[in-house]
DNA sequence: ACAGTATATCGGAAAATACCGATATACCGA
DNA sequence: TCGGTATATCGGTATTTTCCGATATACTGT
């Protein structure tokens, strides 16, 4: 993984908790995706739409948990999809209750 | 426990990490208080010197993890003593297994 | 009551973050 | 090749955070 301030950081903004909750339940929160499939987590434009920000805002605050580690994404056509690493909250959860 | 953003915002500073670290182990990283005991943690004092920031800067820090619970504070005297809470640790470690 | 010490709080300058709109890049279909 | 769509990046303003020095508060011994 990386930094753990950067982690923190990464996780210290309402928005981004939002969009890692949904992120679990990609046909319960974006249903608007639901032709598309949901294999490789949820595109820019569906979370967009449901976080109510700008696109490029979104854009960058996928990157950030992107760079924690939170998320992967994945580019399909014009489209770039984000999901869940599940592993780097198992991990986390491992760094505080163990090395914190 | 508190709102997770500020939780998060809380661990989101390197000096604060440090200041969670050290206090794992009272006696090995604060000597210079060995004389008056660990029983309630390590003062504010002895804090600051180890930060190599100024007492105030190291003040609020501390009343930061306190609000987000990590630390808890005894006054005793002209003191106050700050000492991890494990509890704190444990629960925000479920909360990223199992809730984040 | 007073001087000394420990900590908390206040006010502020500099740096970082939250967002935005505009623009650039990448891909697609015609 | 060109127009349309999805995403990333850039430049900027408002807000927040970092860290400081000065001051206020609280306690202690004389």
């Amino acid at each position: 993984m990386m930094n753990h301030v950067e982690i923190f950081k990464a996780l210290s903004n309402k928005t981004r908790l939002e969009i890692l909750e949904w992120l679990k339940e990609p046909e319960t929160n974006f249903p608007g995706q639901k032709e598309y499939g949901y294999v490789h987590g949820v595109c820019v434009g569906q979370l967009q739409i449901k976080a109510g920000l700008t696109q490029s805002t979104v854009s960058e605050y996928l990157s950030i948990l992107q760079r924690a580690g939170f998320v992967q994404a994945t580019r399909v056509g014009q489209w770039t999809y984000y999901k869940r690493d599940e592993a780097a909250f198992e991990k986390l959860s491992k760094v505080i209750s163990e090395f914190l």
